[in-house]
RNA sequence: GGGAGAGUUCCCGAGUGGCCAAAGGGGGCAGACUGUAAAUCUGUUGCGCUUCGCUUCGAUGGUUCGAAUCCGUCCUCUCCCA
């Protein structure tokens, strides 16, 4: 359920509530694609750095461990021992990145998978049978993410096929959660927006979708390669044709000022790896630029990351220190960097919310966009 | 003391007369990364006035139009014999 709390001008302020707790929003949710943040971060450590949503990969648990033996060990919230909401991306994503990989027809999508090249089969109610044996508290629908540039038919043609697999989700959903030893009974199913680039194509679509009165609505297909300012142009077309009632959730994205964009456009809800898998790279976010620790500048340099970070590195740990750990592979590189990175996003959330609450998020969008965008 | 082999750029290591400022790794430096096939990938790594010039393959002296590459001497190291 979305209970909006305040809004200026179309960004919104709310609540998400499920049955794992209630999210404020706009959040962040910290990406665990194999049921686990990359870079040695425990599901303990992500209630410190402050994270309310786990999000992971129904196509990457199905390869690996395999859903049926997370559902016999209980679901996810129990073999991760994370108890709050989590998200199960349906694999929709993999039909873009291992493309290489995999075939398209109206039934689902062939894969060979990444490990070890087996064929697997999955279309919608694949999708939501692994969705609900993982037993997430949200479940993507099974969508196709186009790449782009894709031609406009193209595009057409996969936009009407997401909306059919999209109607079949609802039906097995509806299906599975009425099934006596379904691990989440309550699960819920967000719809995903596609269309490409083209904005009378994802207007159509989220016109379409819209009817199905699903739990939550996603834009998809974005940060694939498009200019930023054209994925802002399609949030600014499909936003306004949202259902109001309903959370937004902008997947896969992005930049620190990608999001406060998209709030101020009326989105509520992101995911996206670049805090993560930045910080193994050694892309720090700050409240005063990016930097990249493995810069020699750095090398004896005993501050924190960021002075004004209350984040458990920053209150310990030097730049000196953890460059050194980065440079020398040492894996305590990576918790620290990925603990502070995933602080900065989550901690970023919080100061929007707390900008909305009094009424200055426009204010608070104007003077961050540029300072976290800048290389310092 | 006798015999065999080896010394290449920051390191390891390829190169046995011109296409060699010298393959490939590593290390260094820098960049990329947006629903994670990512502890990954890319560029760069002798100097300079950079479509060209200079210095460099243990040292030194030769051979040659031309040498990291062939020859002499020396130095250092490794292995075998005594």
């Amino acid at each position: 359920m979305y209970k909006l709390i305040k809004q200026e001008n179309n960004a919104r302020r709310a609540e998400f509530i499920t049955n794992r707790g209630t999210v404020q929003t706009p959040a962040f949710m910290n990406v665990a694609t194999a049921a686990a943040i990359k870079g040695a971060v425990s599901a303990e450590d992500l209630k410190t750095l402050d994270c309310q949503v786990m999000l992971s990969n129904t196509y990457h648990l199905h390869v690996r461990p395999g859903d049926e033996l997370i559902k016999d060990c209980g679901g996810l919230h129990k073999f991760t021992t994370w108890d709050g909401p989590i998200l199960t991306d349906s694999g929709g994503f993999q039909v873009f990145s291992l493309s290489s990989l995999r075939q398209i027809k109206e039934e689902g999508v062939t894969f060979a998978s990444h490990v070890d090249g087996k064929r697997i089969f999955m279309g919608p109610e694949e999708s939501m049978q692994i969705q609900s044996n993982l037993g997430s508290t949200i479940a993507m629908a099974f969508d196709e993410c186009v790449e782009n540039p894709a031609e406009h038919s193209y595009a057409k043609a996969s936009c009407e096929r997401t909306t059919r697999w999209l109607k079949r989700c609802k039906v097995k959903m509806a299906e599975l959660n009425s099934l006596e030893n379904t691990v989440n009974p309550q699960q819920m199913l967000f719809g995903i927006n596609q269309g490409c680039t083209y904005a009378d194509l994802r207007v159509a679509h989220m016109k379409e979708i819209a009817e199905l009165d699903l739990d939550g609505y996603a834009i998809g297909g974005l940060a694939v390669g498009e200019p930023t300012e054209v994925m802002y142009d399609i949030i600014d077309n499909v936003a306004p044709v949202m259902p109001k009632d309903k959370i937004r959730y902008l997947m896969g994205v992005g930049t620190p000022a990608n999001i406060l964009n998209a709030v101020e456009r009326g989105v509520d809800l992101f995911d996206c790896v670049m805090p993560s898998r930045n910080a193994r790279h050694g892309h720090l976010f700050t409240s005063y630029g990016i930097i990249n620790i493995n810069n020699k500048k750095y090398d004896r340099d005993m501050t924190p990351i960021d002075p004004n970070c209350d984040c458990p590195v920053c209150k310990r740990y030097s730049k000196a220190y953890i460059r050194h750990l980065l440079k020398a592979e040492e894996m305590l590189s990576q918790r620290l960097l990925v603990m502070h990175n995933l602080w900065f996003y989550n901690h970023l959330m919080i100061d929007i919310r707390n900008a909305l609450d009094n009424g200055n998020f426009a204010e608070f969008k104007r003077e961050k966009e540029i300072i976290y965008s800048t290389r310092v």
